[in-house]
DNA sequence: AGGGATCTATTACACGTGTAACTTCACTGT
DNA sequence: ACAGTGAAGTTACACGTGTAATAGATCCCT
């Protein structure tokens, strides 16, 4: 029943003094319960009163900018680029900060390199930093970071990022894991598919390097094939198959194998005696392919484990020590 | 080469005007461009050398504290209820508000109500909330969001919400066009699935009205069943689908969706004779299922035009049109 | 020569918050 | 009576930034 004005008027601890009839410091003192110093009673509950009437919310930029520090949790990825394992993840990683005060805030952005995006993630001052795609962290960037005062930088990579806390999560032992399996099976001429998509490249090509790896260690080759994410690509890659003379196939993920798979059939293609086909993942739908779909599920660490150590690592300096990823092999039949 | 201190000192402007020799306020002139204000290009450079050794960059806080506004759009959402589809529509739009200068950041959180969900939210002052999710916005929690000098409101949501700017997202519409759809080709008793997890609910309900909406406008009834995403719950549904007699379902999602789809195969109910199923988000794994998939297609504003939307109501206060969500009939061989 | 005009740089304040240091005032114990 | 104690508030400053107001120069024109 207020007026409507076109610029509301932010209401600040001082309105809130005002209405109680104290000073903006006593505000302070009872909003934020401080130990260190005692209030009585009655205007304890007056200026409760005045703030809640007021609808007073503290200001989270004016808080951090005293105390020197903030409770973001700042961790730059794409929506979409995580797949759906990595999302699950990250929802309940938010729940666990919160249990110690941080506030979780997930933030795409594409930049041209890793410094300029890191100047970007540090105007906001982050208490942490978390990448998942932790390979695009270059030393410099994390200096930029320290250099803004970012507490925590934790990287999932594959090789150590000097500087940032460096969480194993190294694609190429995916590729490798594929691989071995496919030659296991007894197939030698193997294919590695490559998403087109934007984004995706940062994790599909150490996959790919696993998979060379292993393929160098064994009389098996490797040859990598591009595919986007629509129909009408699988149905290209399918028609001109049988010349690509390949005998197993590792699809980078779930849903490519699944188009791959779908598009293979059609053309006639049998899996998994023409070609052995493995994705990643372990997607609840993969189990439900034709057929079923052999894949790699990805082991995290536990979102309370992650948080406890990010947490340690903000407040105390430490370095402590989180589980990396792992991953594991889950045969189905069209391998 | 520095030193590797634990605490590392954060560069202030003041430390790049210390170094370049000059005041603070040219700093700040220099760094913005600040057209008001010449400045010889011999300090210009200067200044700029010296934000570059030092690996200045600038405090966002502090800045929108003097500001008094901040280029944060803030969109809470929980990264695994929002679908493949949406997750690519955001990532666009990410893109697009940064054309406008924004910085968009996503925030999924738990809250026991909608106001306190305001509350935290507001606790950052973003210049802007595009709230998903937005039937959960009560008019209260938008005044707490006004109040603390959030300049644009936007939602979508199915109903009018008091004070902020509605962009319609009617999720019953998607429910009475599948049920439609399904009265069309004969079906009579149909079943609505409704997902058990956590998050879903908001979606789910609204759908389901719609579903029930139609039916009573017909002969036919619906019926609502519930589903967890695990191959046990679906193989539990599947195991008494006959004594549900049922001969359509709307499967809420086209993921839940394939999991019934292969249930039912194993459980010997054939579709679509037995029973027509319908999902929702057009996926392009859809079309690829065992029969192909009828989906219902969300067809939403582009990105572009919703970020230049958005801008022209926080810059001007203005209220934009902007198209709502269409729901579109993709019909394939499993209805 | 003097008084604008123009250019360049600086000083000073405000944004909203937390807290150390200080002031009052009433009460207590000898 | 008087120092000591403790409770209850307040004043004053700092955090890092943007910008209006101001101060010196230097130059131009009559």
């Amino acid at each position: 029943m207020d007026k409507k004005p076109t610029a509301a008027a932010a209401v600040t601890s001082a309105d809130v003094a005002r209405l109680a009839g104290v000073s903006r410091a006593t505000v302070s003192f009872v909003l934020n319960n401080t130990q260190a110093h005692r209030v009585s009673d009655t205007t304890r509950s007056r200026v409760l009163a005045a703030a809640e009437q007021l609808g007073y919310v503290p200001h989270a930029a004016a808080r951090s900018l005293r105390a020197g520090r903030s409770n973001l949790v700042l961790m730059p990825a794409s929506v979409s680029a995580a797949g759906r394992l990595v999302s699950e993840w990250v929802d309940d990683l938010e729940s666990e900060l919160e249990r110690h005060g941080y506030v979780l805030v997930l933030h795409a952005g594409r930049f041209p390199d890793p410094v300029s995006a890191a100047r970007a993630w540090a105007e906001l001052r982050p208490a942490a930093v978390v990448a998942l795609e932790g390979d695009s962290l270059s030393g410099p960037a994390v200096d930029v970071l320290s250099r803004a005062g970012v507490r925590g930088v934790m990287a999932f990579a594959s090789r150590e990022v000097t500087g940032a806390h460096t969480v194993d999560f190294d694609q190429s032992r995916i590729g490798a894991l594929a691989v071995e399996h496919l030659v296991a099976q007894g197939r030698r001429r193997i294919g590695v598919v490559m998403p087109r998509e934007r984004g995706l490249a940062t994790f599909a090509r150490p996959r790919l390097a696993g998979a060379e790896g292993v393929a160098a260690r064994s009389t098996a080759t490797v040859t990598p094939v591009d595919l986007s994410y629509t129909h009408e690509s699988a149905a290209e890659l399918a028609g001109r198959w049988r010349e690509l003379d390949l005998d197993g196939v590792f699809a980078y993920n779930d849903e490519y194998a699944a188009l791959l798979l779908h598009a293979l059939r059609e053309e006639g293609v049998s899996v998994p005696e023409d070609v052995a086909v493995v994705g990643c993942d372990d997607l609840v739908l993969s189990a439900l392919q034709q057929p079923p779909l052999t894949s790699v599920r990805l082991d995290l660490p536990t979102p309370a484990q992650f948080a406890d150590a990010l947490h340690e690592l903000v407040d105390r300096g430490a370095s402590p020590q989180v589980r990396g990823m792992e991953p594991v092999l889950v045969h189905r039949r069209s391998s």
